[in-house]
DNA sequence: CACTTTCGTAAGTATGCGCTAACATATGCG
DNA sequence: CGCATATGTTAGCGCATACTTACGAAAGTG
């Protein structure tokens, strides 16, 4: 399921469609109208994205809604917090601020 | 860069070894040895790995040692939290404005 | 019902990628 | 230097995937 995430976000055009419908919810026709594919190209990419709970999506007659859906991203944040929750973070902070420092005083 | 490192975490192998070496610095042939694909296939993984930034390589003798960059990782949390920011951010502004209306005449 | 609109699905193609096997590079030691 | 150790690089293979074209399904309208 995160592993269908990460592959989901990994293709740039996915990523493009998810800012395209990350405030507004759009059909999928509008959505495919944006990009130089296909409309079956981008209905497959939606597909992909809500297979992996990227993106929610509601039939109305014979349209389909798409919206983005921030839990699921929210769920990818969390797990790549995981990577650096450990005591290396700190030593990281540390690191950094001290760079910042050195670069402000010059 | 950023897409370089997304592609480089959408592989499960990759993630494995910056599993691997985020706590501690290995070289590449005990991180090889963890795995049950030749030595050479994590000799790739960890090129594309060092070129994403999201891991660092330092040179000992014959050996070259690896570890995981928290800072690579950071840079990909902060990507995705654009995703939700904007869409989020209206919910956290009515919820500020709702606190300053209770606070004023709370 | 026929017809249109909106959209997903299937088949085929081209490119990308993870892997292996073989070779190349570089450092250390005698 | 010659040799071993540790590792990167290259060529080729099999499979995944992003795309296009053609077709099919579902809902609304007459």
């Amino acid at each position: 399921m995160l592993d269908e995430a990460l592959r989901a976000i990994a293709e740039p055009r996915r990523r493009d469609i998810l800012r395209l419908i990350r405030n507004t919810e759009l059909p999928a026709g509008e959505i495919a109208s944006q990009f130089d594919v296909t409309r079956p190209a981008i209905s497959q990419h939606l597909k992909i994205l809500v297979e992996a709970e990227l993106v929610a999506v509601r039939r109305q007659g014979t349209r389909r809604l798409y919206r983005a859906r921030p839990e699921g991203l929210a769920e990818l944040r969390s797990y790549l917090e995981g990577f650096w929750h450990d005591s290396l973070l700190k030593l990281a902070e540390a690191a950094e601020e001290e760079e910042r420092i050195i670069r402000e005083h010059g």
